[in-house]
DNA sequence: CACGCGATGTTCACAGCGTCAACATTAGAG
DNA sequence: CTCTAATGTTGACGCTGTGAACATCGCGTG
């Protein structure tokens, strides 16, 4: 088993193990902390190793971003899976368990959460597959399926899937971004939870009406 | 009048001129451009003459985003002058001024936006007056302002104006984040002004119950 | 099985950045 | 008028991102 060696010249995996060390370091000291000297120094790599990966340091900020939104996707996911049974199919509840998901994961991971969510000046990637959490899906997909979800059951007009998509995400991101270097920011942690809770059942009986 | 000299040793106002100087380098090349360096540079000023007026490079970039938060504030003021005379006084109205100025700043001035409102990771200072525009008030509290308006005229609960604060905001603020860098960037222009105006009087209903 | 080429990683170098210490200039108080 | 504190400059340091040249190695070809 050749593979033991203490530092092969070849990595083997250079490029997933560069993405972790910049998550890591993004979670530990926050999105500035991602850069390109520390990321390769805690990978135990020369700094220029990394282009053979990254044409440059934004494309790694970029992956590390996209690692990040995967983990909201995940916890988003998990809110998802932990509905009762019985609520598992209902659309209310898998959109409500998005806007829940979304804003647990701000708040209980605000460095997580600023690395995938601000940072990135460009982030077209919200669509793309590398964000997408264990299911497959990235956060913002997992929004729009719920809503179709709603849509195929006559809760919502389909043509109204899109923008009702902007209404949900515009304000459960906004509250986010609020809560953590807004006005909101230092705010005790279950008036934030109260105050999240209540804007995404507000949100969601915006898209969907009234509970029943 | 010695105030002519070409380059008096001492500037008269530098804290003020790299101010403006930082802000112009915003709106011309982004955020990101907000170096100390290229700063002084643009005052024609040494680098470390900045030192004398800004602890860190950080605060000197808050400040530049006070100055854009103060032009924002100037939109939103801007809006609400230009409503017909009768309307100027209906709170419905200044609330959806202050919406429609928001986007309307985000969507004609990104960078300018993204200087005041992303990048500055601690941003407590959404009440200082340095993020006032000529009315004194800063985007946030035009915001309060119109729905304290509000609840002085009954059309909203008096304890409900805080959380119609971050519904909002949340809301306008999450919009003009998508709009700018999330799935909806790249959308014509017409098309984010029609959501955007969509959005805000949707919001406006949802706070202050469905237009008369 | 040997070879060699392309992929991957390293070394060295450079310019730009933020910041500190030491020094220069000047406005204004006494 | 003088001295001091405020303000601006110079020079240096270690950090950053990145390019060019070089080293090592895996793997497909002969």
């Amino acid at each position: 088993m050749p593979e033991a060696r203490a530092h092969p010249y070849h990595h083997g995996d250079l490029r997933a193990a560069l993405v972790r060390a910049g998550y890591g370091l993004a979670l530990d000291e926050g999105p500035q902390a991602v850069t390109l000297r520390a990321v390769t120094r805690r990978a135990g790599v020369s700094p220029t190793a990394a282009y053979r990966h990254f044409a440059n340091v934004d494309q790694l900020r970029a992956a590390v971003g996209m690692r990040a939104l995967g983990a909201l996707a995940g916890v988003i996911e998990a809110h998802q899976a932990a509905l009762p049974a019985a609520h598992r199919a209902r659309p209310r509840d898998l959109l409500t368990a998005v806007g829940d998901g979304y804003i647990a994961y701000a708040l209980d991971n605000p460095n997580g959460f600023r690395t995938g969510l601000f940072g990135l000046l460009d982030m077209g990637h919200a669509e793309l597959p590398e964000g997408a959490g264990d299911g497959g899906r990235t956060p913002f997909q997992l929004l729009t399926d719920a809503l179709a979800a709603a849509a195929a059951q006559g809760s919502l007009p389909p043509d109204s899937v899109s923008s009702a998509a902007v209404h949900c995400w515009s304000s459960v991101h906004g509250f986010a971004s609020l809560a953590l270097l807004g006005p909101l920011r230092g705010q005790a942690r279950h008036e934030l939870d109260a105050l999240g809770r209540r804007l995404v059942r507000d949100v969601v009986a915006g898209v969907l009406g009234p509970a029943s």
